[in-house]
RNA sequence: GCCCGGGUAGCUCAGUUGGUAGAGCAGCGGAUUGAAAAUCCGCGUGUCGGUGGUUCAAAUCCGCCCCCGGGCA
């Protein structure tokens, strides 16, 4: 089972409702004909949770049988994935691989997370829940702006650097300086080696406009089809039962707010629908941006992959690895 | 047919006593170093339904016409 991919790995990136996961399978499978089998391992903020598959577009029973597939309903959605633990994850999910003969396959849409992998994260680390829970709170409390000025005060660097409305970095760096008594900016300047061995060849799944949002609009529509609704439910009733916080990562999936505002009446279905996919589209649209400016891709898939194209696509990228 | 409302940016609407128009959303572009499906930033010329008129000046006042709601016949 030994040939020239033994020590790579594969990076597949690409907005929403794109076709990663469908190429992702196709490469493992073409993989297998060449004697070397793949382990598809997710790289998608929100898929690494269980409890809402449909609408996190986890691959379907039929599909997780076609291939090894990990890091998919890693975590309870009750816990708080991180591109750190995430990286953590995924780099003993790769091992795993190796081990098996595999070529690891990372595929998904978030973009921090796979930067991390490529490019190494700062050793900053993990901050003490009480640390962050205080910060978030005084942040709530004074808001945005004071916060701001009161980070000014400590870490200037960093307060220059971030606007007073970015509430999510000014507590991130607060926190930061609270739990370690160094800046954000210093931990950012120490060298991150990158975490795993090997070469890296990145793919990038880049679909014209307008057939990425289509195909957005049809997958929420299929999602319901599957049973969103009753998925949104159970994990409202969980939302209930343990009086679970909203800031909680895995409630923040597309969708999820929407159905469960349906389902207590202060929406229709047909507002719902269209609210979801309208989410979904700002989505994609950030996503795009992001791979455009912050991920350098070997190789670039443009057009919209189908059922047919993919194969293709899967047969060309091959290709592309085997020739140096 | 008559009476009320409305017709302003792709959509929903603002527009003060006349000084040639502005918000939200969408869309587009951008940022992005451990919550990232998150967080944040930038971009607004459109026959102000049409047409005559009053006026130095009309989205705003007047006449006529067209379209869409609702009501009365």
């Amino acid at each position: 089972m030994n040939n020239v991919l033994s020590d790579w790995l594969l990076v597949i990136g690409g907005p929403t409702a794109s076709g990663k996961s469908a190429l992702a399978l196709a490469l493992a499978e073409k993989l297998a004909l060449e004697g070397m089998g793949g382990a598809i391992i997710n790289a998608d903020s929100m898929q690494i949770y269980r409890g809402l598959p449909i609408l996190t577009a986890q691959p379907c029973a039929a599909d997780l049988a076609r291939a090894p597939h990990l890091l998919y309903g890693a975590l309870d959605i009750a816990e708080t994935c991180s591109a750190g633990r995430w990286l953590e994850m995924a780099t003993a999910a790769i091992a795993e691989a190796r081990a098996q003969g595999r070529l690891p396959i990372v595929v998904g849409g978030t973009g921090l997370y796979l930067r991390s992998l490529t490019g190494g994260l700062a050793p900053i680390p993990p901050i003490p829940e009480a640390v962050r829970a205080a910060t978030r709170a005084r942040l709530a409390e004074i808001g945005p702006a004071a916060f701001h000025g009161e980070l000014a005060a400590r870490d200037p660097e960093m307060a220059a650097r971030l606007r007073p409305s970015d509430s999510q970095r000014l507590s991130r760096a607060a926190e930061v300086l609270a739990a370690t008594g160094r800046s954000l900016a210093d931990w950012q300047r120490d060298a991150a080696p990158p975490p795993v061995e090997g070469r890296i060849r990145t793919i990038l799944l880049s679909p014209p406009r307008g057939e990425l949002y289509a195909a957005c609009d049809a997958r929420f529509a299929a999602m319901l089809a599957q049973g969103a609704l009753e998925e949104a439910a159970g994990v409202a009733a969980r939302i209930e039962a343990e009086a679970l916080v909203d800031s909680l990562p895995a409630l923040k999936t597309l969708g999820l707010r929407e159905l469960i505002a349906f389902s207590k009446g202060s929406l229709d279905l047909a507002g719902a629908t269209a609210a979801a996919q309208q989410a979904t589209r700002n989505y994609a649209k950030r996503q795009t941006t992001w791979f455009r400016g912050q991920f350098l891709a070997g190789y670039t898939v443009d057009e919209k992959l189908n059922e047919r194209s993919v194969t293709d696509s899967a047969k060309k990228i091959i290709d592309w690895l085997l020739t140096p």
